[in-house]
DNA sequence: TTATTTTGTAAAATATGCTTGACATATGGA
DNA sequence: TCCATATGTCAAGCATATTTTACAAAATAA
């Protein structure tokens, strides 16, 4: 997993800190940070909150194409 | 969370029961069953291997659109 | 400069996704 | 009938998502 720069810049569009973020969806900040660099693997049902609370869907923030090999 | 009528209706389509697909994404029967039957959350990247596996993105197997209050 | 906000990071504890093994029921085929 | 497959469910334990507390660095504004 890389980073989300989606999430982040989605979140930047909406003026949002991650702090703010968090607040919004209900988790802490860390966990925020820690999606957003692509630390870990967050649950559907966050995903979800933090599409809701940007105006996006989760294809648009969480969707990755598949690369084709060769 | 309710049931997971998408999820189950696209692994009919493709005739996989719930431990084909449970083999094809590497996790236990019990884990597709629970998430066809709305019991928990999975992680995102584990919906995402559902879809890839049955040719589907995120928003067609996991986003529900919120309903308008009134 | 100083003060404030934002982001990055780490360690310990808690919550929960997921596994393993088991048993039950329903279905369809021989 | 018997046998195999598919689904549903439970309980104990492991793996990991998430929290809490804390500290530090970078950015922004006064």
């Amino acid at each position: 997993m890389g980073k989300n720069l989606r999430l982040k810049s989605a979140r930047a569009a909406m003026d949002l800190s991650q702090n703010d973020l968090a607040v919004l969806v209900q988790v802490s900040r860390q966990t925020i940070n820690a999606i957003e660099k692509g630390e870990y693997n967050p649950t559907i049902r966050l995903c979800t909150a933090i599409c809701r609370a940007l105006g996006k869907t989760l294809d648009e923030l969480f969707w990755e194409e598949q690369h084709e090999n060769s």
